[in-house]
DNA sequence: TTATTATATGAATAAGTGTTCATATAATAT
DNA sequence: ATATTATATGAACACTTATTCATATAATAA
């Protein structure tokens, strides 16, 4: 490594880098929150709630699947607070967690000229 | 389905949630997106990354790892433009694709309450 | 040309993940 | 209490993915 034109800058960069690395735990954190989004049933999931507060049942119909598979993908949201919970007698109404979620959806969409 | 309190609010929601759900593609592009950035390794490199364009030796040296995981993980960003490339001699120097890029690991670490 | 340096990649293995099926819990109605 | 409705969950299987090892490519130097 002595060859590149621009390697002092690079040695740089990398010092400071790590001096500014997140934690094992925040990287842990940030990659299970991510992780949390990164799959096709769970982003239906998302975007349908986008539209408002819903109840399993209702979550079934808009984006399709199982009620067992909704099911364990709405605890994978919920145990990474993407989505929130509360009970309404016999049903459970989920909604989105809070603002960075729908943030993190638009700014995506953004990036890959996604229509919405 | 009929004891819900919310019932009439939550199918309206879903019927909206039907209508305005992006196309399977889209969906796809974005689960595709949040999977690149939602692994340990490639947040490290991110995070590296934001420091300034750095070439494979350098990322290697902020990171950790092995030099042949390192350059898996770049081609799994690089081919999801979360990342871009260009070549200065014997090096790649890589460097983040976009604004969009910084923007959503700011915003996931707010949600999250990590430092940055 | 041959050697060296920087980076990339195919194959293999090990670990992780999503769905399904069957069943469990929890609230309500009879 | 029993039945019904709404939702959750454990286990199993198929599929995906991250790392390692060995090797390949690409640029440059001798």
């Amino acid at each position: 490594m002595k060859n590149c034109e621009h390697e002092e800058e690079h040695a740089y960069a990398a010092a400071r880098a790590k001096c500014n690395m997140p934690s094992d735990d925040d990287i842990a954190a940030l990659a299970a929150a991510f992780k949390a989004i990164s799959e096709p049933s769970r982003l239906k999931i998302l975007f349908a709630l986008r539209q408002g507060e819903m109840c399993v049942y209702h979550i079934v119909d808009a984006v399709g699947g199982t009620q067992s598979a909704v099911s364990h993908q709405l605890r994978i949201l919920r145990d990474n607070r993407v989505i929130k919970a509360r009970r309404d007698g016999q049903n459970i109404v989920y909604s989105l967690a809070d603002a960075h979620v729908v943030a993190v959806l638009e700014l995506a969409c953004r990036h890959l000229n996604c229509k919405l």
